[in-house]
DNA sequence: TTTTGAGTTGTTCGA
DNA sequence: GTCGAACAACTCAAA
């Protein structure tokens, strides 16, 4: 039934054209539907640098996503600015009655989508939302008490049991299209407008868009049925590496979890898992935002981190004298990709080994993923750091060397990258301080030399976190 | 209300 | 080298 003469979509994390609730919600209302895409001046000018590939990988969504739209009558709008202020003035001069997006659980987000609701509202223009980044949000899976989980394991219990092909239905946008609208034509500012340079996404395994997610997924649909026995190691091809994909909806959650749900290996059930730890993450975010900051825990708030600078920039910057922490900080740096098993090491280094605040990592991981999620790596980081719901026991500090060996067993990925290493053998390459110095020269490497000794000895700060951690729990 | 079972991804120590 | 216990008690969720 119609409700609206026309409206205007609004695409912030759900680049694509098919399977998309606000877009799917808008046709089935609207008689005239518009396509819009914002880049975010709130967000575009707080970026340091130049260059970054998330943005890059957002224009070259948008660029396909605009040629998909037209491509079937519509057409996208990309303008550059406030949404605060651009949003409404879009849909004024639209002249649309309503404004469709999908839900964005972040603080910043929803604070910024309620004053958008309220400038709209001035005008009379209602804002509507619709869930679509997520199979189940907020309040969909709760206790038999009616609160939000706080463990994980009942809750994907819970997640699991609710799960029914209906929730995995993707939105028939196509049944509909005839209602797209063809707005002014318009450029769409390029990259070097924005203030951004151009660098090698596809280079980077990164390929962007819609396209870039279908052939990631293709090429991870053969893999599956080996998830669960090859997504620890970060020098296999085990993981689906779509996670930037659904950090900005050139991929439908839905989809993904349907191609799950249908096969039962245990690959299939593995990966499965973690898109419920990926509703459960935004759902922790939603009713507990203090996380943001916080810890879950408070009393978790008193840890005392010396914090040592010296030791934060040699985690950074990938000097720490522990090749596989090494390895992934540089894994990070160089791609803005870090292996999951990697940041879980990484993560419990810098806190247990460095004695740095997770909040320090958090944030560099923020600045420096591509696929940065506030939930997701806040949830990581606090689970890490043992501070979170269903944190890690505080005593349970991965040790690097051991990690390393079981992980990386050839050295593979060291020697990607951290070529200095090269030249060790499968045994000496997880803790080469403990070569010989004959055994040095032969594997082509002199510790503190051309390669760091360790900044710190891992079984002296293991204890030291012990205490660090005792302290808060007395 | 009380009880019970369980809790992502580990490490170390000593037999 | 392999194995089990200890790590420490607490909170959550369900019965």
């Amino acid at each position: 039934m119609l409700q609206f003469d026309s409206a205007l979509v609004w695409f912030r994390r759900d680049l694509r054209n098919y399977d998309h609730a606000a877009l799917y919600a808008a046709l089935k209302a609207s008689r005239r539907v518009f396509c819009a895409f914002l880049f975010d001046t709130e967000i575009l000018d707080k970026l340091p640098a130049a260059t970054d590939r998330r943005v890059e990988f957002i224009w070259h969504s948008i660029a396909e996503l605009k040629q998909a739209l037209e491509s079937t009558g519509g057409g996208l709008l990309v303008r550059h600015g406030g949404a605060r202020d651009e949003i409404p003035r879009l849909a004024a001069q639209l002249k649309v009655d309503a404004v469709y997006a999908n839900h964005d659980y972040e603080p910043a987000a929803m604070a910024r989508d309620r004053a958008v609701e309220r400038a709209l509202g001035a005008q009379n223009i209602v804002f509507l939302t619709c869930k679509d980044q997520v199979i189940f949000e907020k309040d969909e899976v709760l206790t038999q008490g009616g609160r939000p989980y706080t463990v994980f394991t009942p809750y994907r219990n819970a997640w699991l049991k609710k799960l029914e092909p209906f929730f995995l239905k993707p939105y028939p946008v196509d049944k509909y299209r005839e209602r797209l609208a063809r707005p002014p034509a318009t450029k769409m500012p390029t990259l070097a407008s924005l203030g951004f340079q151009q660098t090698d996404l596809t280079g980077l395994g990164l390929p962007a868009g819609m396209s870039g997610a279908r052939m990631l997924l293709g090429a991870f649909m053969s893999r599956m049925t080996q998830y669960h026995e090859q997504r620890d190691y970060p020098d296999l091809e085990g993981t689906s590496r779509l996670s930037v994909h659904l950090r900005f909806g050139t991929v439908s959650v839905r989809e993904l979890a349907r191609a799950a749900y249908l096969e039962a290996s245990c690959g299939a059930q593995a990966w499965l898992n973690e898109l419920a730890w990926r509703d459960f993450y935004f759902m922790i975010l939603h009713h507990y935002p203090h996380v943001v900051g916080h810890a879950f825990r408070r009393e978790y708030d008193a840890l005392e981190f010396p914090n040592n600078k010296k030791l934060f920039a040699a985690w950074c910057g990938a000097r720490t004298g522990y090749p596989l922490v090494d390895a992934a900080m540089r894994q990070i740096n160089q791609t803005g990709y870090m292996h999951n098993r990697l940041r879980m090491v990484a993560a419990s280094f810098l806190v247990k080994d460095l004695h740095v605040d997770w909040r320090w990592g958090e944030r560099y991981f923020a600045g420096h993923l591509n696929d940065f999620d506030l939930a997701a790596n806040n949830g990581g980081w606090q689970w890490a750091a043992s501070t979170g719901c269903d944190a890690q026991p505080y005593f349970r500090i991965f040790n690097p060397v051991t990690q390393s060996q079981k992980f990386d067993p050839q050295g593979g990925f060291i020697r990607k990258y951290v070529p200095e290493l090269a030249g060790c053998d499968e045994k000496s390459i997880h803790a080469p301080w403990l070569m010989t110095p004959e055994q040095q020269k032969n594997a082509g490497v002199i510790i503190g030399r051309n390669y760091p000794a360790p900044v710190v000895d891992h079984a002296a700060a293991r204890l030291r976190a012990l205490e660090l951690y005792k302290s808060v729990r007395r």
